[in-house]
DNA sequence: AACCTAATCACTA
DNA sequence: TAGTGATTAGGTT
């Protein structure tokens, strides 16, 4: 049988790939998404979103996959995408005008 | 190049 | 059961 990635919820397994980006690097949804072996790059968020309900899942790591920065805490190009744009600044990560170097930063499995 | 629409999957109430 | 949602891709203008 083919052993389905589906062990747990798809929150349990986007949390733990979140956590296993390291710092200084930012990955995309459709990247989780594919790692995952799903291809709802909207439940990703939603996932992260709802988190376990601790701040412990560091999803400003997550971006969109065009370099945008997506959303954070449930807002789309909020303020709190400000926040965002500068923990990833802070982690060391380089942003251009709301964009960051997916060619360089994006984590790759 | 930019904009808009449609399609997709998972989770919650 | 039905609806929403941190998206993506492609086509058209």
């Amino acid at each position: 049988m083919k052993t389905n990635p589906k062990m747990s919820s798809l929150a349990e397994q986007v949390h733990s790939l979140c956590q296993n980006i390291p710092k200084g690097k930012v990955t995309t949804y459709k990247n989780i998404g594919e790692a995952l072996g799903v291809r709802s790059y909207r439940a990703i968020g939603q996932a992260l979103r709802r988190s376990p309900g601790m701040p412990f899942v560091p999803c400003h790591r997550v971006i969109c996959s065009n370099g945008s920065l997506g959303g954070f805490k449930g807002k789309l190009g909020g303020k709190e995408i400000g926040e965002k744009r500068r923990l990833l600044e802070k982690e060391g990560v380089r942003i251009n005008e709301s964009k960051v170097d997916l060619p360089k930063y994006k984590w790759r499995f």
